[in-house]
DNA sequence: GCCAACGTTGGC
DNA sequence: GCCAACGTTGGC
């Protein structure tokens, strides 16, 4: 069982559009950076709680919970040559690319800004709050998982 | 819209 | 394999 923090932009993908999908389920496309994808290919497991986060917008923080309910596979949009994120290299045998599938859990009771979390002495040492930090999946620690929790 | 930070690409 | 150029991310 791992926590995990996962970036969107609330005008492309936001917490209210993944929670009126069918099932509140759907998969986690995109991804198009290694690291991540190493995350989403080898660590995610079904059960897993994501902070879901709003990125690129006026008050960018953690707005909601999801969780994983389908373990890394291989993403179909980069075998899509009319999609964005169409990889040639990318073939249906040997897959570059991964997603998964979250599902929504609950909006928090009230959004928790970056600005909020960066004040937080106790997460100075997560990488959300390190300046330059592009990473759109990345792991959270038990504690700090408690810890943002506690601020809400 | 600016721009710092970072990842990727490709020439050599 | 180095590294400059380029593209993207994302806070501000």
């Amino acid at each position: 069982m791992n926590y995990w923090l996962m970036k969107s932009e609330p005008d492309v993908f936001g917490i209210d559009h993944l929670a009126g999908c069918p099932a509140q389920t759907e998969h986690w496309d995109g991804v198009r950076n290694y690291q991540a994808r190493n995350m989403l290919r080898d660590q995610m497991q079904v059960g897993d709680l994501v902070f879901f986060y709003h990125s690129n917008c006026k008050v960018p923080g953690i707005v909601g919970i999801a969780e994983v309910v389908r373990s890394g596979y291989s993403d179909h949009t980069a075998r899509d040559p009319r999609s964005n994120y169409y990889d040639p290299k990318s073939t249906e045998e040997r897959p570059i690319w991964f997603m998964v599938d979250i599902r929504f859990v609950r909006k928090l009771e009230r959004n928790i800004s970056l600005e909020e979390l960066k004040q937080q002495p106790e997460l100075s040492s997560t990488p959300l709050v390190r300046r330059g930090n592009r990473l759109s999946v990345m792991p959270i620690s038990p504690q700090e998982w408690d810890f943002i929790l506690s601020l809400e």
